[in-house]
DNA sequence: CGAGTTCTTGATAACCGTCAATAAAAGTGG
DNA sequence: CCACTTTTATTGACGGTTATCAAGAACTCG
């Protein structure tokens, strides 16, 4: 598919590009992959790792400790740059695994020097995306050190729910979720047992429901309070 | 004082620059500021802040929940590129504060879009420093999501370390150690009361020492393998 | 249907948080 | 320089949250 009928394009959550940038992005992409859930998109250590961007899907960086540990760090939802760490530093400290199936578009890692030579407003966007990752990784850093096992679930729930509604993927409050009771416990830092626990417990007190691979949001008040989100969240927006 | 003199420069560190490069830096540098331990650098929500780099001293990135409690994101030692999220996203979802009497080079926001037009190789840099810092947060999520609080101390202690080391600020294994326990309770998510304790456990098991406001790895192959680090760490290196 | 995985639930113990009181250190004013 | 106050660090007792162990239930998939 070229890059000038992407249908990401469309979603309001992404910027406006001209012409110029599009062929210029179309020009990079050197493939569109699919992969099944669980496949490794990025390994641990690898060195050469090319720069993606998520097509469609969902997938989760991770890290892990010598003793098996894992820690999930954060979560790639559709139209998130994937794998920008590990292009720029040469080897990425972190995994990144498909936890859907999911479809890359591939982007030639060597002409990313290129990019920043000839298209400023990209290599700008780039720079911005990767902070706007960041930022979401110091939510998750707040929220493993400073909040109890119910309020970092309703924490995440509440997270995962606003980033999906900005890509038009939930309706009537509810969208796919596809997270293992495992994957959860690894992003939220407790163990399988307790995190399976702590969930059902705010099923029961009818925060929210699952069914079918499926979350509806039943009581978002009550869920962003527990979460004790500010009420006025800070949406990040480009500068220029 | 010139950027083309900076102290900094000369650290093995720090990349060398082409004298236009640093004649580009000079231009968008507008003001040397000095502030006082616990200053406020960035403002949690503030909307114009700044770029700068540490020139000297130490600083914190912090976040805030509603009822006060706090996170420590990630300590910032000379050299480290500051508010660069601020700058890019609109606002600031963290505050950074002075941890010891530190100076900025203060550097006018508004031209960092001129500097992506411009200068090609310094935006690649910010992007890479941007990089970096990532990776620094991922390290600390997940040692705070995955490591029991004896291992969180050696591997925060570990951690500055060799980020001091490389600046050139160990002498003897030995080298200035600014937190207070409350600062340190803060940064590894753990209570001020057990970290007191977690802390004189480490050091009466002779890891470490402090004194004066220094800290001295006396063990630093006991503090590495409890800290669970790996035996082969990834250096963060440039791309090109 | 059977085998594997994932999820749930209860019992027990370890880790960590809170409360409280004391000690040490640092800052302040006479 | 010495009292005085304020902040920071230490230590013990206790309670709560979370981890671990273990067993069974529910779900998936061939």
């Amino acid at each position: 598919m070229p890059c000038l009928a992407c249908p990401l394009r469309l979603k309001p959550a992404f910027k406006d590009k001209t012409d110029d940038e599009v062929r210029f992005i179309q020009s990079m992409k050197v493939e569109h992959r699919r992969l099944p859930p669980g496949a490794d998109i990025i390994h641990p250590g690898q060195e050469d790792a090319e720069l993606y961007t998520l097509f469609a899907g969902w997938a989760f960086r991770y890290q892990l400790l010598p003793d098996g540990r894992r820690q999930i760090l954060n979560f790639l939802l559709p139209g998130d740059l994937v794998g920008l760490q590990a292009s720029l530093l040469s080897a990425a400290q972190h995994g990144i695994e498909a936890l859907t199936e999911v479809e890359l578009c591939v982007f030639s890692r060597k002409r990313v020097w290129d990019l920043f030579v000839r298209m400023p407003s990209l290599s700008y966007e780039i720079a911005w995306l990767g902070s706007r990752e960041e930022s979401l990784i110091d939510q998750n850093l707040t929220s493993v050190g400073q909040r109890n096992a119910g309020e970092r679930i309703a924490a995440l729930v509440i997270s995962l729910y606003r980033r999906a509604d900005a890509l038009g993927l939930v309706a009537d409050n509810s969208f796919r979720f596809p997270l293992s009771q495992q994957q959860l416990a690894d992003a939220l830092g407790l163990s399988l047992v307790h995190t399976s626990k702590t969930w059902s417990r705010l099923r029961k007190a009818g925060l929210f429901s699952t069914s079918d691979g499926r979350l509806t949001l039943l009581n978002p008040r009550l869920t962003s309070r527990m979460a004790l989100l500010y009420e006025r969240e800070l949406e990040p927006r480009p500068l220029i």
